[in-house]
DNA sequence: AATTTGTAGGAAAGCGCTTTCCACTCTAGG
DNA sequence: CCTAGAGTGGAAAGCGCTTTCCTACAAATT
């Protein structure tokens, strides 16, 4: 990557650098408009694209955000990333994206770091227990000056987040259904080391246990659509078709759900005839579904704006809070 | 941000600033290993991360890579974006991402050019007539060394491409419907300005006339769930539920169809039973619809891997051709 | 007319690295 | 024993900008 440089710019334009970067580059000194003109003109002939490079290190900033994500091919992820490129680029900030699979994020923010990005979203909901060499990281980062905002939980220290009240999803669905009359129940979720799967079960649990009910049966897989498929198998493989008729099922997040209807829809069972279903977090393509899955809606696109907004904001750090909306439809 | 300069690690291990270089940041050249070392140690004690803008200024390469989407929350975006980003990963490189909703292109690949990404991946489906601005952007960037990939048609002269057989697609799936003894077709499609809802479409018509066969009806809306909601509505709207009964719709994408599906499911026609639907993309989350539907698969994560591949290759500018694979499921 | 202010453009230092030379030591060959 | 050659670490010149001073000059003040 060669280019015209500033420099060329200014020889073409017979002033001096200093002259030519005032003009181009936004500064608090405006120079005469004479001047001002012969300079854009001589940057428009030359072809003349400023070296955010070599601005960020002379400014020491670099107008970069990075978002870390598990993988961007899950809509949950991808609506907050919408969210977060919506609201950078309002800023003029460019977006800096790495998607971990959950494995590497220790990388990705090591690479963030190293291309000094202002702030650093984390939205892949935190392993159980946090990498401590991770956490060292983030915490180098922030004393350097960098901000980071979390996603889903306030797991780091100084940092911003935008939280997201899984444990009161899992509870306030869960008790929706009782009233609705289901006392049957059994949990399909993710993996415990995700903090958000483990919220929500918990919260489950919690309503339950207060209505006096108990779980006839839990499953834990992957959290995407292949996992709950596979739940969904592993339940009626476990209790057999008939005690799974009547039950009502809550499913870790939404994208799970979908394939758990499927599972079950592929071994004959339908729902809501046979069963309920019910997801969390209302990812976008649920409106085309039949039948409309019943979940806790979570405005992904903006949570991820608050985050962005948090991260680009220039007071103190600030911690939101989202509560979920349950959305009754014919899945439950 | 501040944070530790690598001088400031040299000094501390006692050697110059070239030595301490050549052993963090990897040269060719490798000093003595109790040098190597001590200047390791002093790196490690101090939590000197590397600054990648300085370390691109004075390598004159950044390591970055820019993908241009439309919209990253939708799945057929959102499976390439995780194509390219495990391939530029492979390689240990930095995902700069843009969604532009199409419009604002430009912006895009000008803040890229400025950040001197070593190459760009246009994934949005080219406009009919491409403005020229952009045009000239992106040549001026190939010019000064950077690499561009276009996605879905080769648009631009000297650049990379994955071109993707929309018109084939088209063709072959309606072929397909009318050997299945399908008479009566309606196409509903994507803006007429998105080259690839217009191949789609020209290759329906295709088919369509060499089977001496004519579509019923064709309407054009929005290229994402709500647009082919509307359009099913105002097919039911022009022709009427009876005669929409026994029609075959053919949607621009998966996305859309499952919008139609939806319009017409609430509209009280059910698919298959009542008209038949197909899509094209295969996009990820289909495999939980009900019905399922029928379509034309296009690998989108390998798509984004191959065009990951021919922008950070160092041979000669690829051209690779996709041809889409019809998946025959339920609801066609 | 003499002085002070205010404003303009320019010189140059510096941002944090890489890399080219350069001076030097050590080994191997004559 | 001397010298060419190979390899080492270090000095310093950039990479393309921003920004702090500095100087020059015109306008405003007495």
């Amino acid at each position: 990557m060669s280019a015209v440089t500033l420099s060329q710019v200014a020889r073409e334009a017979g002033v001096s650098l200093a002259t030519a970067s005032r003009v181009l580059n936004g500064s608090d000194r405006r120079p005469a408009e004479h001047i001002a003109e012969r300079v854009r003109n001589a940057a428009e002939t030359l072809g003349y694209v400023a070296n955010a490079q070599a601005q960020a290190l002379a400014r020491s900033t670099t107008g970069l955000v990075g978002l870390v994500v598990h993988d961007i091919a899950d809509p949950y992820f991808s609506s907050i990333a919408k969210g977060v490129q919506r609201r950078a680029r309002a800023d003029r900030r460019q977006l800096l994206l790495a998607a971990t699979d959950g494995t590497d994020q220790l990388d990705a923010v090591a690479a963030f770091a190293a291309h000094r990005t202002d702030a650093i979203i984390m939205a892949g909901s935190r392993r159980r227990e946090i990498d401590p060499r991770l956490l060292a990281e983030l915490t180098r980062y922030q004393k350097n000056g960098g901000r980071v905002v979390t996603i889903g939980q306030a797991w780091l220290e100084g940092a911003g987040s935008v939280t997201i009240d899984n444990r009161g999803a899992g509870a306030g669905l869960t008790d929706m259904l009782i009233r609705a009359g289901r006392t049957r129940f059994a949990f399909l979720g993710g993996p415990e080391e995700l903090a958000s799967a483990a919220e929500r079960r918990a919260g489950f649990y919690w309503a339950l246990e207060r209505a006096g009910l108990t779980a006839e049966a839990e499953l834990t897989e992957g959290f995407n659509s292949q996992g709950g498929y596979e739940a969904a198998r592993g339940l009626l493989e476990r209790l057999g078709p008939d005690a799974v008729r009547g039950l009502t099922v809550v499913v870790g997040n939404d994208v799970m759900a979908l394939g758990a209807i499927a599972g079950f829809r592929h071994a004959g069972l339908l729902v809501p005839d046979d069963l309920w279903v019910a997801g969390f977090d209302d990812i976008p393509n649920l409106r085309d579904f039949s039948p409309g899955l019943t979940t806790v809606r979570f405005p992904l696109e903006q949570i991820g704006e608050a985050a962005a907004d948090i991260a680009l904001s220039h007071d103190e750090v600030r911690i939101q809070h989202v509560v979920g909306e349950i959305v009754r439809r014919e899945s439950a």
